[in-house]
DNA sequence: ATCAATTGCGTTATGCTATAACGTGTGCAA
DNA sequence: TTGCACACGTTATAGCATAACGCAATTGAT
């Protein structure tokens, strides 16, 4: 997928994800674009929609989070499955790729006649510096 | 994690999730059950908190609801990593283990110094029924 | 037996997450 | 011009989850 330009909203939205050192629920971006004049979750909602869809968003499904994508030079669509660390102390998301794990799970879905659309993986724990 | 004897409530929200043919959501099983009793939201949230933590339902984050564990001869805490391949059109749910993931995943993060504590896999798409 | 700690339970209220539905304006192509 | 697609704004509503309070039953020392 191509990043096509982005509309005022969408650019919004994402330069907070980007200027964030974690992810960020949708409330709390509609937070801090109030000053820019956003009033409601759907402006939010609407502009992750997109972002998602051009994949330089990613949405955490276990924390109801959102955070920019760590390899914008990539396309993330492309190189298969994104998977998540994710610190519960300090919030912060390491991104990373794995083609062999990728490869395990669609064979084991295709052995079950299973179609796949969407794949997540996420790792709840804690970062070195947490853990220390 | 031995499971023992369940609770009323929690024998209740057992029983609701074995006989469904899919997750179920806390507020589905909410009224499922209010010809026994149940009024509060909080009645099924905490039974379900110890059914989690027993290790014989399993939480899907990506749809906000839950299933009853379809392993339950083995102890799905001690096999490692859990993956769902979840049906969007029907809602079925396939549960599956693999130790190749499992330890790919966990090799990551060891190299990255962080500590895992749960991991979610899960896999939206078409079932084989459903994709025909 | 008694006391304290733990656990489960019921209730009310609240907070957080996400979408439905309706209307407006703008740009572009038939 | 007309029709369509798309972004946007607003209000209202739906869906998911927990805080806080109090009470009852259980357990496990002392
Ligand atoms: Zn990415
Ligand atoms: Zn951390
Ligand atoms: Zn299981
Ligand atoms: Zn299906």
């Amino acid at each position: 997928m191509t990043t096509p330009q982005l509309t005022k909203n969408q650019s919004l939205v994402f330069d907070v994800l980007e200027k964030a050192d974690g992810p960020l629920s949708a409330y709390t971006i509609l937070d801090k674009l109030r000053d820019h004049g956003f009033r409601a979750p759907l402006q939010v909602y609407r502009a992750l929609e997109k972002l998602l869809e051009y994949g330089v968003v990613h949405r955490l499904e276990s924390i109801n989070s959102f955070v920019a994508c760590a390899h914008p030079g990539d396309d993330c669509h492309s190189h298969g499955i994104v998977a998540f660390a994710i610190c519960e102390s300090c919030g912060q998301v390491m991104e990373f790729h794995d083609h062999e794990v990728d490869h395990r799970l669609m064979a084991w879905v295709r052995g079950q006649k299973f179609k796949p659309e969407k794949t997540t993986i996420e790792i709840r724990g804690l970062c070195e510096a947490c853990a220390a």
